[in-house]
DNA sequence: TTCGACAATAATGTCAACATTTAAACTTGT
DNA sequence: ACAAGTTTAAATGTTGACATTATTGTCGAA
């Protein structure tokens, strides 16, 4: 199951099975090798991966906190559907977060962490070059968001984001390939995103990445239909 | 533990006693019953509500994800501490997802559910005239808020507020008198809020739900000096 | 054939015992 | 008296068995 360590943003796998088993099962409902919408059968589970009931449940819940499984008492627990409207509703959910998480970046964010923000950046306009600029990575989209995220310095939001919201949204692109950043827009945006940051302008950040989050989910809303 | 009923905004006593513990240690949490930063020990408790030590787990990871526990793997549970950073935040973020919420529900409320918003105002009012002028009960407030996410229809932010937010709220303000909401500047920013709402204005509505809150977070910020 | 009731099967919910790790208590030496 | 190391106790993690509920399959009657 160490494939898919690098979708791992945050980890549980805290030494304890029931840790490992949350991790595990979260990637695996991510790259959909766990069918959205297929129940997650307790027994058989563990049997194939050779642990007890007890373990399981518990990484069960743990995501079901994450919202990447829905539970029904006495029926068992089903992997999230992602609908269009559901997709849709979780970029408005992130649209609002994140363009808060943002202003509240440009006041709070200390000067090493904008430096970081900028070697992502200049990684990813790196990794454009050399993919025929067609595409920036996800996985370099989603570390510069959560940079961003951390830098707000509040824990609510960056729990709502990257303990939730990030993980449907990396199973959504995961599974539609369409659903990949665009690279030159994206890209352009991040530095506006990050010139906002320097600058200490909190409105101008807030308006940049709602812009950017809304662009993001027009291009979903078009493909989609 | 019935005594506390009148707190489950969502309730989860699904007939099953994972469900009923859940919502009992939550009520316990809100309350103070159990106090803040007090470690839940798995051993004492189970004695204590004379159930098994399964189900009790159960609950703990649920309450872990409504952010009301904190759970150290090897080490425990411990209850929420909520002190002045953390309630900023939690206004923080919930200023940036209600003003979204309200927004849509702008566009996707139906006249019966704007009906029952102006029975909830008329309601706050009575109430207020009763308690010589003096608060509306913290019930009546949320009963008005959790009915505009409601109509905002968009089952994350939803589940962000009713789920996770409101919880801690609640507990802050069920813990902390000086909290309760001012009377009339309460009741006047519903009645715009509603007024906005029947507009179908989704940017007047937004700013004043944003006003709102940041209203009751800078009454927070300023009591607790 | 189709619908409904009943029986059989499998799944989830619950419990008590065991294993392992952490925290507390105690001893020992300076 | 204090500190360090060891020992003891208690807590969390894990397991397998049992109980109860839901689901499936079967039989019989309309």
């Amino acid at each position: 199951m160490s494939e898919f360590a690098v979708l791992s943003g945050v980890t549980h796998s805290s030494s304890t099975l029931g840790g490992e088993l949350t991790d595990t099962l979260r990637d695996a409902i991510i790259t959909g090798e766990i069918a959205q919408g297929s129940k997650l059968s307790e027994t058989k589970l563990a049997k194939k991966l050779d642990v007890s009931r007890g373990p399981l449940r518990e990484a069960i819940r743990r995501l079901e906190g994450m919202n990447l499984i829905q539970h029904v008492p006495q029926q068992g627990a089903r992997v999230v559907m992602l609908s269009k409207a559901l997709i849709l509703q979780i970029y408005d959910a992130r649209e609002a977060l994140e363009s808060k998480a943002v202003a509240l970046a440009a006041e709070q964010m200390t000067s090493p962490e904008i430096d970081e923000l900028h070697r992502l950046i200049d990684a990813q306009s790196k990794q454009m070059r050399e993919n025929s600029g067609a595409f920036v990575p996800a996985e370099s989209d989603y570390a510069f968001h959560e940079m961003v995220v951390r830098g707000s310095k509040n824990k609510v939001i960056e729990r709502a984001l990257l303990h939730e919201l990030y993980n449907l949204i990396k199973m959504f692109r995961y599974q539609n390939e369409f659903a990949n950043t665009s690279s030159t827009n994206s890209l352009v945006e991040h530095r506006q995103i990050v010139y906002a940051i320097e600058q200490r302008d909190p409105v101008l950040a807030e308006v940049t990445m709602r812009r950017h989050i809304v662009h993001a989910r027009a291009r979903i809303e078009r493909r989609m239909s």
